[in-house]
DNA sequence: ATGTCCCAACTTTTGGGA
């Protein structure tokens, strides 16, 4: 099984990449985050002619998930308890429990959406620990959150700011702590393995990157993995997103 | 160290969000 995660930001701006790199890569199941999309808009009849069933949870111009799975989808379900936004999706493909998480990007410390992404994680949290344990599990997604500062390709440069901040990495890993393993840090423990770069300020040349971007699984599970990895090359080219993939692979 | 990209709209330029 190779499952994949990408914040694409806005699949109809990626939709020729994404298409692309769909069959390049030809994952099993495909985590989105940030499709940006109504669901009308979203391209089910292209995808179903690729071989992908797909369940999308769309609000329009902001946010916006979806799994898309070429070895079944079921049991569909999205949201998360209190939230209006339209940022978490679940599904089962070929007996594996998925879900595509965006986390809110809190802005600011000092910002009511700061608070808002606390609680939203606290509500995963709540999800995550009541899970079936005897079912297989991946979790996927933007977490906006850089868990150690080794994740940071400069930490003083993002002192007093989001993402990095005490209780973002608590929430982050109180998720860990429902007996989920870091497939990205556990398989590159010596590399920074950075998935998302700042448009700006020419980011990406200069190796700026925070490592954002997650693919978390149950323990038996990953002693099934052969590797997790960013497929850094996606950041690169013409109208790339801002995020790299996360990719993974294991028996199954 | 703020150099871009993407979206919507009272749309051809601006403002919000990331």
């Amino acid at each position: 099984m190779k499952v994949a995660t990408w914040n694409v930001n806005s699949l109809t701006a990626r939709w020729p990449r994404v298409q692309e790199w769909i069959h390049r890569h030809e994952p099993d199941v495909l985590l989105l985050q940030e499709t940006k999309q109504s669901d009308d808009k979203f391209p089910f009849a292209a995808l179903t002619e690729m071989g992908y069933e797909a369940a999308h949870f769309g609000q329009g111009q902001w946010n916006g998930v979806a799994i898309l799975s070429r070895v079944g989808l079921s049991d569909v379900h999205h949201g998360l308890e209190g939230d209006i936004e339209a940022r978490f999706i679940g599904a089962t493909c070929n007996g594996l429990r998925v879900y595509s998480c965006y986390v809110p990007n809190g802005r600011a410390l000092n910002d009511p959406h700061y608070d808002y992404k606390l609680r939203w994680l606290e509500a995963l949290r709540i999800v995550l620990s009541g899970r079936d344990r005897a079912q297989p599990v991946m979790v996927g997604g933007d977490f906006n959150v850089a868990l150690s500062d080794f994740d940071v390709y400069d930490p003083t440069a993002f002192e007093g700011t989001t993402h990095v901040s005490v209780a973002e990495r608590d929430a982050l890993a109180a998720l860990l702590a429902t007996d989920l393993v870091d497939l990205g840090r556990y398989f590159h423990a010596d590399e920074p393995n950075y998935t998302w770069w700042d448009y700006r300020n020419g980011a990406f040349r200069r190796g700026w990157g925070l490592r954002i971007d997650y693919l978390l699984c149950d323990g038996a599970t990953a002693a099934r993995v052969s590797d997790a990895y960013v497929d850094r090359d996606e950041r690169k080219g013409e109208k790339p997103s801002d995020h790299a993939p996360v990719v993974t692979e294991f028996s199954w």
